[in-house]
DNA sequence: TTTGATTATGAAAAAGTTTTCATATAAAAT
DNA sequence: ATTTTATATGAAAACTTTTTCATAATCAAA
């Protein structure tokens, strides 16, 4: 574990220069006050030795890292995956590092990595991830770190959050569906320990299904397609309709396969929304209507909030993304 | 930025405590050599002051960040994802931090972060990217960071590498095809700038067909679904069946939609075969026979050989995972 | 009780930068 | 020619740790 050992440093490049640290430490950050001859001298000696700026020493020395802590709760997701891209994205334009810590959906897991991000000295945090509460954000913040919280309403100091819209527009949906048809049994899809979002999109189901006086199931399902598959398999041996709520495209893909091997019509029969739609929602068959969150822009968004809360210069603390109902194959509105 | 200003100091600490910085020091890295009460005083106002060691300030002055750089094109693809979840699970096992670095698939952006990964003092890398090459890697190594590499056979100081077998597997397959049936033309889909696993795969098919003296084709298809699945419902018009091999299950599942929606059957007209399988073989209609290799796998894997590198203890310096095929509904076979 | 070995502690150097302040040099203004 | 101003440079402190070496304290052995 040793890669420094032998690295150049410095001083070498000082020395081999004929000028001092300073100089040197100006000609790496661009700064004036050198003049061309000098510069293009410790230019020349620092093309010929390699000499790479260490950057722990320079974030030591300078109170900044640029470099950004990630947590997220598993890489392993399609939407996960698409909000890394955005912040990516924007790490790369800001010249950000990024660290990225997962919790694998573990409770301690998440304080260890809480504590591994103070350690790190990161210039800021973004945490997507329901293990942490606002408790544990504020602690995080007492250490000064900004922090922007998706999927999380939080509010203190050095934290801004982005929270997502979904509530309202699935209400919205049933009380569409109740209104022009509302025949089959709505039935929400309770997935085990799947986090805020679920829950919080759980109640305003109910919520809607109440308001409606309508009777409604909820359902617990495995969060695997294979699994899923099997048990609704069997579902459907009993039950011949349903207007599903899912959480993701795989658990909704699920439902439609079993379905229409089980013989059913959809969206006749069967009707299935997909709550988190990504591109897969356009290659089943029949394709999954779904709602949807750009959350590559929400990497983006959370990126540039953190810049700005950095600078004290957050404006809006807040920021909610709204998802979008698409209608496709697999519902009739 | 200044997220470290006000940070408690080891110094504070050890005022506080009526110790020394050493003996501070001891405790935070619970070495032994100091007494059982000092120990405890000091544990005590580390807790009181709610201090935590400057990550930054220990990799400096131990030569060791436990940090390691972590180079892919973007996470924006499933496999690279699980990939991902391979090295964040060892990382967390091994006590490593991981930073992740981008390359949007350029070739400058490649060699930025190239930069970008010395400069980081990283402990080791792991370079999944095919922009960069066997030069690039030795760059890197010689600044001394261990470097395992993905999908490219480097040799050399401080450098591993894991590689994957689809081309042996491929030619077998079709030999098995053009035995037993052969009657579609074989087609292999080109997908511009790829990368090297495409571009080796593709020389296997070549040399496959060529053996068994057939025609084949290669035809260039866009990387996206809802593009191909535009061009191929074109290509159905006037092509009634093919033998498919397709790079990504997306592409593959464009084929067998496209193939299907122009009134074509599967396998009897059109059969594919995606060379990159992923969960989603599963959930297409048909099912999509594939090549598969388990990324995590490949992922937990470059972490061993990493850390193994770094101790100077890795026996095995390539190490090849051979790719499984699994037929599914898309082919016959 | 003295010697020797062991254990606990601290002072200071080291890790590789940046930055402040002082000084030396050059250029401009009088 | 002299003073003022601006520019270029360097010495040294700072950032926060770890680590080496020396010293002090404790304990066991003689």
């Amino acid at each position: 574990m040793n890669n420094l050992k032998d690295r150049v440093t410095i001083y070498e490049v000082a020395k081999a220069s004929g000028v001092s640290l300073a100089t040197v430490s100006r000609v790496i950050n661009k700064q004036n006050n050198v003049t061309p001859e000098t510069r293009a001298k410790v230019e020349a000696t620092i093309a010929r030795l390699g000499y790479k700026p260490s950057g722990l020493a320079q974030a030591l020395a300078t109170n900044k890292s640029t470099n950004i802590g990630i947590v997220i709760p598993s890489a392993n997701y399609v939407y996960i995956s698409n909000f890394l891209n955005g912040i990516t994205e924007v790490a790369k334009e800001k010249g950000f590092t990024l660290s990225l810590f997962s919790t694998s959906h573990s409770r301690d897991d998440a304080i260890n990595v809480l504590e591994k991000v103070i350690t790190s000295h990161v210039d800021g945090a973004i945490i997507f991830d329901d293990e942490l509460d606002e408790e544990d954000v504020a602690k995080l913040s007492s250490y000064y770190v900004p922090t922007v919280v998706i999927n999380n309403k939080v509010e203190g100091e050095r934290t801004g959050c982005v929270i997502f819209g979904y509530e309202h527009n699935l209400i919205h949906i049933l009380e569409q569906y109740f209104e022009k048809d509302g025949s089959k049994c709505p039935i929400f899809l309770h997935v085990h320990n799947c986090g805020r979002l679920l829950a919080r999109t759980e109640k305003a189901f109910v919520k809607a299904c109440n308001n409606a006086s309508k009777e409604y199931k909820i359902m617990n399902v495995d969060d695997s397609y294979t699994r899923s598959y099997q048990d609704f398999k069997a579902y459907f041996k009993t039950h011949k309709s349903g207007y599903f709520i899912a959480y993701r495209d795989s658990i909704a893909a699920a439902i439609v396969n079993a379905a229409t091997d089980s013989g059913l019509n959809i969206p006749e029969d069967v009707e299935v929304i997909s709550l988190i739609g990504t591109k897969y929602a356009n290659i089943t068959r029949p394709t999954l209507s779904s709602f949807n969150i750009n959350l590559q822009e929400v990497g983006k968004r959370a990126m540039y909030m953190l810049i700005d809360l950095s600078n004290n210069e957050l404006m809006q603390k807040t920021y909610k993304f709204e998802s979008t109902y698409v209608k496709r194959q697999s519902t009739k509105e």
